[in-house]
DNA sequence: TCTGGGGTCCTAGGACCC
DNA sequence: TCTGGGGTCCTAGGACCC
């Protein structure tokens, strides 16, 4: 049985914004997300007072002045450099390091034996005294035992250990559905209906009733909730699958111009985000929505991807698909209130290449940059790398999964682009 | 007037093909 | 009047996570 550890930041971002504030310590601190629409983080003080994750703080303004709420707007960058802080140093503790959040990771703890516990304890308060966090550590033989271990090891001394299936049993008869990694209000329902209502049931259900009546994760969780590890640890940051960019509107936009502009920033910042990691795409997705906390208005969500004949990581072209991509959606009268933009289906832009020959009659630099300006255009500046044997040249790119072709035919690639 | 943003995975159903 | 069936691919949407 590998054990398994999840190390998660108590109340990260409120936690942050204590370490250069002392004066914060011991008082109600929450903060609130990007517009200071809502509360994205509480202290303990904050969660003492009832106040809800996700709470509106225009409804809730009077009621924290009157306890002495400490409201902080979100620093995102802070968080992050704080993050990669903790993250090191978790790192010097295992090999098995997986980051899953900006405040949580899972570490691989094999070997410790009988001193697992003094080893958490260990792990605690050397990121405590070296960053002034304070971490609560689960250990169970799952990732989602260990999740429930954190779970308690929160309300209790900041280690919890669930190594045994006595442990465990007692453990979840502690907990509601919802309190499990993966279960929220939608699947709690679908669960009722089929009669489970606790850990403990969805534990002990039939996996194969569980796939047909609640999916393939629920039939996974019960497994792994048996102590069978379904989920393993992944060290290797994955490449990712999409980015996005979007936002909500300070208030309803109800012209195409206007929706047309947010749309096109949107684009352009997940384009640069996608270069920043080497990867291109031939796969554009828009969508919009109307503001689904007015009940009463006429509520209208949708998306529209556009795929490119050609993977590119160019600004231009994303933007331009984007564009069309909203055009399909656009309806006049409606009020607008979020849309973003999502690149999809993204690869590596090295992965992909192929030869083109050029011209004998002009000199070999001349080629080389007149080809360079064709490929910059084609998939966006810095995107494409070349070497060059005689008359042939190979330029790398990125592979294309579905939809995109790549080509060494040059009247292709120009009518194409 | 004011209710976040960035992700992953799964699934239902339509389009299309033979 | 009767009006295939099976398979794959793709899209949109749902549910969940932090």
């Amino acid at each position: 049985m590998r054990p398994v550890a999840l190390v998660d930041c108590n109340n990260f971002y409120a936690s942050c914004e204590r370490l250069f504030q002392p004066r914060l310590r011991g008082r109600p601190v929450v903060v609130l997300s990007n517009n200071d629409g809502c509360v994205i983080a509480r202290s303990n003080e904050a969660k003492d007072l009832g106040i809800a994750m996700g709470a509106p703080w225009h409804l809730s303004k009077e009621t924290f002045k009157r306890h002495g709420v400490i409201v902080r707007s979100s620093n995102y960058t802070l968080y992050g450099d704080i993050s990669r802080r903790v993250m090191r140093i978790l790192s010097t503790f295992t090999p098995d390091l997986e980051i899953y959040s900006i405040d949580e990771a899972f570490l691989g703890l094999d070997g410790f034996g009988d001193r697992l516990e003094a080893h958490a304890r260990e792990i605690r308060r050397t990121v405590l005294q070296w960053t002034g966090i304070p971490v609560s550590i689960g250990i169970a033989p799952t990732k989602t035992l260990a999740k429930a271990a954190n779970r308690l090891a929160k309300q209790g001394d900041g280690v919890r250990l669930l190594m045994t299936q006595d442990a465990q049993a007692e453990a979840l008869a502690q907990l509601k559905l919802t309190d499990l990694w993966g279960v929220a209000g939608r699947m709690e329902k679908r669960l009722a209906v089929i009669g489970i209502t606790t850990p403990l049931q969805l534990r002990n259900a039939d996996p194969h009733i569980l796939r047909q009546h609640a999916g393939v994760l629920l039939e996974r969780m019960a497994l792994e909730l048996r102590g069978v590890s379904c989920v393993g640890l992944q060290n290797l940051v994955p490449q990712a699958k999409s980015i996005m960019c979007s936002r909500s509107f300070g208030r309803a936009v109800t012209t195409r111009r206007e929706l047309e502009e947010a749309v096109s920033t949107y684009a352009e910042r997940a384009a640069a985000k996608m270069r920043r990691q080497a990867l291109c795409t031939a796969t554009v997705q828009v969508f919009v929505t109307t503001n689904p906390f007015k009940t009463q208005e006429t509520q209208y969500a949708a998306s529209r991807t556009i795929t490119l004949p050609v993977a590119t990581a160019d600004s231009a072209k994303l933007v331009n698909a984007a564009t069309m991509a909203l055009a399909r959606l656009w309806r006049s009268g409606v009020r607008f209130k979020k849309a973003g933009v999502i690149l999809l289906d993204l690869v590596d832009q090295s992965s992909v290449q192929g030869d083109l020959w050029t011209s004998p009659d002009t000199p070999r630099n001349t080629r080389l940059m007149q080809a360079m300006d064709k490929l910059n255009a084609l998939y966006g500046r810095d995107t494409v790398t070349l070497a060059s044997s005689g008359r042939k040249v190979r330029w790398s790119l990125r592979a294309e999964k579905r939809s995109a072709r790549y080509t060494t035919n040059w009247d292709e690639l120009l009518r194409v682009a």
